[in-house]
DNA sequence: CGATTAATTCAATTGAGTTGAGTTAACACG
DNA sequence: CGTGTTAACTCAACTCAATTGAATTAATCG
């Protein structure tokens, strides 16, 4: 559990707009186009976002002596002045994305172009608060240091990945709890560490970003990501946003109860690296590291398959309910296990029929790997922070 | 199964801002404030917006001119001169709401200061297209009428509520189906009936949006509702918005297996007025008729009893789901269905301690009834159209 | 009664998008 | 090859709406 700084609702009030709030909304809305689009020109962001042409081009101009964007040559396509094109500037700045895990901390730097220009894993005794804190800074600064130059000196954020559920709530006690985060707060602790402003979310939140942003799940608005981790998460963006609930602790799927062998179990006994450890224990194999999981898959392990196969079916319950409550344009399947094991996973998954998802003409599968790998969380973190600033949105500046 | 005009994804395209779609944001914003307070003054409004005061005053200057507000009298409060304040002025306007059902059409006329100015029955024999274009225009004449000069002429559009999925999906063929609407464009057909702007939504979503608006959950920005009607529906309601899903197809709850009697079974088997209908059918008592229901409530009819204990655990199992993944302030329970049985329904319903609702300070319960009572769905859907008055967007304005 | 406090208004200013005319650079057709 | 067409882009004047700061009004406090 860790400590959440309200026990009231999130409220993000609605503040009133005026030409500077309208300036900052038109810029993120230009950058997200240009984003969305790899490379485009100003006459066609306009004709996107209903501005005119000459708002487009003040902004782009502002745009690309900040920094933000580059020329990127004349685009060549029938008749009419070739239309110049931008890109986002691999320089133009980078977010940190940090996971706190019970027994390590990793670290990743991401360009706001989607590069990720830095990643490592520290192994911790224990990741109390204390220890964080003197690891972080020194972690920051070598982090900052291999990319020198190249992302420039402007870092958007901290997004940091902690285990949920956040506050008091009526699951505590799971053995992914961090010691000693309940009582302080998190989010002041992890600023004054790291002396940047920080975001917290939880693993499936931000791997559901990591995959929007960075993978998979690039222009698909409204998805579902299941994510594999100690226990199973649910990350849900709808409409391109992420939906955290009332008090941030939307998506703990893991608890929902599913036929597993026989009984109804909660549906993280059955899919977790948790259920996977419990599984292959009993089979007196060990699996509690990526690379091990790996090789069992590669030697066609008997008791992994039997684990894949019992499996299966639970997920697919899991699946099912979040199709019919959420209808989802897809749903994505990842987490810190090996890409193999996700896909192996996926092809043994029949789907349920009997959902709102199962519609004639779909433009994806309904059930999708995640491309982001072993460090999803972490980069999922950075992508928190990057994609607040390629959302539009009206907001105080504070 | 209702006609879905696209097969992909719903998008709604942000625009750009500019001075007047500005101002039309903070219009909403303004006339949002007031419907949250009941009554206010401009210089509050300016510190809750982080306007000017002078921007407020502008703005409201407008609302009052065009009859959007009403000066209700100065408050004195400490020092300082006093504030003026204002409501929503009840002869701003109206929207109709409208529910079609097999075998019925019912009429609401809901004004935007939350007023219910009329409402109507209409039984029918079947709800095929052609029979509710000719019913329509009368009902709707007859509908202003009722409320000329109260509610002026202003009539922002219609909502209508017909029974979910949208599209074709793995749940067609239920047996809420209305003919002859899968094969036209719905919202055109009733445009051209009605003259009016038409929102169509289901029968859950509405319903959410009439607690809301009108009932037990204004100011909740983050809730589930859970609507009893032929089958179970669920409304999603974060942050203020209506979650449709991809398609237009969240909350198919009713689907979602649940332990029933021994049996893992759909909860709308355990929980709809379907179920209720045939459990009651068993007993050779008849229940098709809300007056039928309430009888049997005050008569303490066994069999009712009976299906309340048997239903109120597999609602339970819902309840905990729709927390978990969802972590709403509170569930709304609902329907198409007398207060009492809602309240006896609820009275029964032990919620699970696991998840993440059972949270120690809370400030409002878990699970509590819908006050909407029976109209809820047509008054849901004349809400939803209220709604986007006082729900500030940026958009073209087309 | 004067000082203080707060709401409101007035008038001038500012920021940002729009409009319409003009420029540039490609293609197409004779 | 030149002229017309098309489309991207730019310049300068304009407009809308919010902000700013001073002034006004109306209440309470001492």
């Amino acid at each position: 559990m860790v400590h959440s700084p309200a026990n009231h609702a999130y409220g993000q009030r609605t503040s009133g707009s005026n030409a500077e709030r309208s300036r900052a909304f038109n810029r993120s809305l230009v950058l997200g186009k240009v984003r969305e689009a790899g490379a485009t020109g100003r006459a066609q962001i306009a004709r996107d976002t209903g501005l005119s042409t000459q708002a487009v081009s003040n902004i782009i101009g502002d745009l690309v002596a900040d920094g933000w964007l580059h020329e990127a040559g004349k685009r060549n396509e029938g008749r009419g002045q070739p239309a110049m094109q931008y890109t986002i500037a691999p320089c133009a700045g980078a977010a940190l994305g940090i996971e706190i895990r019970p027994a390590a901390v990793l670290i990743a730097l991401v360009g706001v172009d989607g590069q990720t220009l830095f990643t490592e894993r520290v192994a911790v005794d224990t990741a109390n608060p204390q220890t964080v804190h003197k690891l972080l800074p020194g972690l920051c600064t070598r982090a900052l240091k291999h990319c020198a130059g190249k992302a420039g000196e402007r870092i958007l954020g901290a997004g940091v990945v902690m285990p949920g559920p956040f506050g008091a709530t009526g699951l505590d006690g799971a053995p992914s709890d961090l010691p000693g985060w309940a009582q302080i707060d998190a989010q002041a602790h992890l600023e004054d560490a790291l002396g940047l402003p920080v975001t917290i979310e939880n693993d499936a939140n931000a791997a559901a970003m990591a995959e929007r942003v960075l993978g998979v799940a690039q222009g698909i608005d409204t998805f579902a990501y299941l994510y594999f981790g100690t226990g199973l998460g649910l990350g849900l963006v709808a409409g391109g946003t992420l939906q955290r609930g009332a008090f941030g602790n939307a998506g703990e799927i893991g608890h929902v109860p599913v036929l597993y062998r026989g009984a109804l179990q909660p549906l993280e006994q059955a899919v977790s690296r948790m259920a996977l450890q419990r599984h292959m224990h009993a089979a007196r194999r060990s699996a509690d590291r990526v690379e091990v999981l790996q090789d069992l898959l590669v030697e066609k392990h008997p008791a992994l398959l039997q684990w894949l196969d019992d499996a299966a079916p639970a997920l697919s319950q899991g699946i099912a309910i979040v199709e019919n409550l959420l209808d989802p344009q897809t749903v994505v399947l990842g987490g810190a296990v090996p890409q193999e094991l996700v896909e192996a996973l996926i092809a043994r998954t029949a789907l349920s029929p009997r959902t709102v998802s199962n519609r004639p003409h779909r433009s994806h599968d309904r059930l999708i790997a995640g491309t982001c790998g072993r460090m999803t969380a972490p980069r999922g973190a950075a992508a928190l922070v990057i994609n607040t600033a390629f959302t539009p949105h009206i907001a105080a500046i504070a």
